[in-house]
DNA sequence: CGGAATCCTCCATGATACTG
DNA sequence: CAGTATCATGGAGGATTCCG
């Protein structure tokens, strides 16, 4: 995400606007972060190391684990360990504040869930009839 | 989202792998959905048509405006309702499907307005704590 | 008015190589 | 092992134009 406080606006403005929300779900849209989040949630302690986390999210690159895990820990989400060992080990952890937001986001997945087929119906739907318009 | 490609896991770890919830989460988190969601959550009868949406989701283009209404709509979230008048007449409205989600995202919203201070907090600690190693 | 088509820019992500 | 550095690229999104 950018900086957040560059929006020029008008005088009178009342419409809806970027917004703080706006802002956390996009990180949580991002590619990669849900799952990350997803894996920590089902770890032990909410606690992994890093190469834990890069074979529990498939497909997952060293650089963009390394960012998402960067960024949430910027954000309070996530805290760092590192074990000055060698090889060195390094373990993450959701933080009180990343253990509260599972809540909200599985309220989420709940809906989303109970939705999914009718969502799915709704494509099919759609796709169908512009099909038959084409 | 992409095929997940095959990775080596140990036998008794189910890895996290990309599911319905992130495509939502992704298409939600995107620069416009949430905000054009909120438009209509906030509009009579959750019920816009397509200039008033423009007005209220300051910067939004036309383009990305009639692409969101469209994922939206496809994914049976908002109605579209064509009135063939001169000059021609479109409005959006959210379905029940698109009613249901408004709780979700108020639980998050107010996961969010909860924690935003401590997560503004957590930046600038990180931040600081950065420039002094720099 | 609503929106389709086109072109273009830039950023998020991927791939690869190197390192403490 | 857990990064960092660098380069390449596909696609999201902006600007503009045309249309029924």
């Amino acid at each position: 995400m950018r900086p957040t406080a560059n929006r020029q606006s008008r005088a009178d403005e009342e419409p809806v606007v970027s917004c703080a929300p706006h802002d956390v779900l996009t990180h949580l849209g991002d590619k990669w972060t849900i799952l990350v989040l997803s894996m920590l949630a089902q770890a032990p302690e909410n606690r992994a190391r890093f190469s834990e986390i890069k074979y529990g999210v498939l497909g997952i690159s060293q650089r963009m684990l390394t960012l998402t895990l960067r960024i949430l820990e910027r954000n309070g989400l996530v805290s760092r360990h590192y074990f000055p060992e060698v090889p060195p080990r390094v373990e993450y952890q959701l933080t009180s504040m990343g253990k509260s937001m599972l809540h909200p986001i599985e309220v989420f997945t709940g809906w989303i869930k109970e939705n999914w087929p009718a969502m799915e119906q709704a494509r099919r739907d759609y796709d169908a009839a512009a099909n038959v318009s084409n």
